[in-house]
DNA sequence: TATCTGTTATAGCAATCTTATAACATTACA
DNA sequence: TGTAATGTTATAAGATTGCTATAACAGATA
């Protein structure tokens, strides 16, 4: 999987390689047991520091979604906890729906873009 | 519609603000036309600095929320440009979504809790 | 006139993000 | 065994951001 930074974006270096590759795992192109590529590895390739890497990748552990080995580097391990997941996206999407509401954004219309959004994740390799 | 900051967040002040003013607007506690405390009566109302206001109203403003008028203060009018709602939605969403993919949750699990959001909002005044 | 409004300017402090350099213990490999 | 690569930790420095403080200005209000 390809890992790049924006940066002319006004998001963290950390935040934007998190986003990254939870979105790998959501769209299959890395799998549970798949290991990252090392923290130096990746900072050169990206010309990054290797801290900023190695905070990306402490954040993903933190929440959940790899394990730290010092042998075999970062695996994709997920810790499915569904209960929190649901509460915690129901924080991340509240204040968004709200924005859409004001902008006159329906019920059905968020429906449609969930589905699409699952769409696009579930043919990840046609784009 | 009361304004408060919890000091012991993390997120921004003026974002928390921003939030609260896009809920009450979402719940209907605020409506077109309505008008927002004055940036200094505000500030001391809930003890932050009277430009941590300022840049939240001028945020909303930004976003197409509010309209600052010096005589009447921060009015709220709504710029609703539907498309460009749809489009930032679905980029606000999408992390969320992927995060909620890897744990485990589905696509009528998502539907569900943009329901409950709705219903929160539509039936404000019940909690 | 006196007061309140949004707006702008400048300055300072604390926290965060990113980089840089360095060292350490453990593991992998020739 | 020796060398290289790994994650981990420490320290420091520069840039940016969030928040506060103080001050001033022009326009509206009463």
């Amino acid at each position: 999987m390809i890992l790049s930074i924006d940066f002319n974006s006004d998001e963290a270096f950390y935040i934007q390689l998190r986003n990254q590759i939870i979105i790998g795992i959501a769209t299959g192109r890395i799998r549970e047991g798949d290991s990252l590529p090392s923290v130096r590895q990746l900072a050169d390739n990206i010309s990054i520091n290797m801290h900023t890497v190695n905070k990306a990748y402490s954040v993903l552990k933190q929440e959940g979604f790899v394990k730290l080995d010092r042998r075999k580097g970062a695996i994709i391990s997920l810790d499915v906890d569904k209960q929190r997941g649901l509460e915690e996206m129901k924080e991340e999407i509240a204040v968004a729906m709200a924005k859409g509401i004001c902008k006159g954004i329906r019920r059905e219309e968020v429906h449609r873009l969930v589905d699409e959004i699952y769409e696009v994740f579930a043919n990840w390799e046609e784009n």
